[in-house]
DNA sequence: GTTATAATTGAAATTGAATTTCAATATCAA
DNA sequence: TTGATATTGAAATTCAATTTCAATTATAAC
């Protein structure tokens, strides 16, 4: 947490930006929640701290805290941005259920691997990579067969 | 190309609707095509071959491909929504350069065998997946480091 | 063929998330 | 202080995605 912050500071003092109330008030809304949240979300969260603040600076917020590396945005339903930690958080996938909406985190050390092997042989360098897995989940998968 | 026509013909049966003069050049427009379009794009493509055919109906036919899967949707950029053929074609993954948008398109069958196996660890049942990995092109990569 | 029924179409309007504008305010260095 | 620059939030704008609707067309029933 504390260090978030201090990567954040890092990030605007680089680029010649402050680290406001605002801004301070946003990220530490957004480091507290383990939610994977839409600007709206995090707006509603923010509110509770401090009345005054505005969608636009929630928005522009959360973009300098994609463009810093501590969030990175991703999409789950096709349909709203969703942001979620990436500062000491590994990089994971999510096994979207297309029935229910809910999703799973996972890790593959393995598959990690083999996505380097497989940039390597285009000479890609890679930065991120943003995998989802689609289909059904444990219960609407069982619903379905009945 | 004459067996799209029949699944989304077989597709149109069943839900009780009618491949349409206009549904059939849409079709044969987008199999005819390679590239990652979007509605727009083949709405320009289509609007050649016959000047009456509205954004709303190559809209609404697009959707009909994805659901009937003749196509799928992906997004490379974070802004437009593009489609590509599914029907007779490898599920693969991008490898997008955010540097110059080019990229590239690759497969790997044990990638796809770990993802399986990771989905069946949570009695996952995949029905596709969407991998993009993120980074710089060859040429983009060596241009920054001069 | 005539008529009823349902599907289709395309122009235009609407939606809604994402983004920008702008005037007011705050911050900071000289 | 003073000037330059960054910040803010309400409101406006953008723009892809989606829907509306009245006109048209295809299909089925008589
Ligand atoms: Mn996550
Ligand atoms: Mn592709
Ligand atoms: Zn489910
Ligand atoms: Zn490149």
């Amino acid at each position: 947490m504390a260090d978030a912050i201090s990567v954040f500071r890092a990030f605007l003092k680089k680029k010649g930006l402050k680290l406001t109330r605002q801004r301070e008030i946003i990220l530490k809304a957004f480091i507290g929640t383990e939610k994977h949240v839409t600007t709206d979300d995090l707006y509603e969260i923010v509110k509770k701290k401090k009345q005054s603040i505005g969608h636009a600076t929630v928005f522009r917020t959360l973009k300098l805290m994609c463009e810093s590396d501590l969030a990175t945005s991703l999409n789950l339903d096709g349909k709203v941005t969703r942001f979620e930690h990436k500062y000491g958080h590994e990089q994971h996938y999510h096994l979207v259920c297309t029935k229910c909406g809910k999703f799973i985190e996972a890790v593959d050390p393995e598959i990690e691997r083999l996505q380097q092997a497989l940039a390597k042989r285009f000479s890609f360098k890679v930065t991120s990579h943003k995998l989802r897995i689609l289909g059904l989940c444990k219960e609407c998968s069982r619903k379905k067969r009945r």
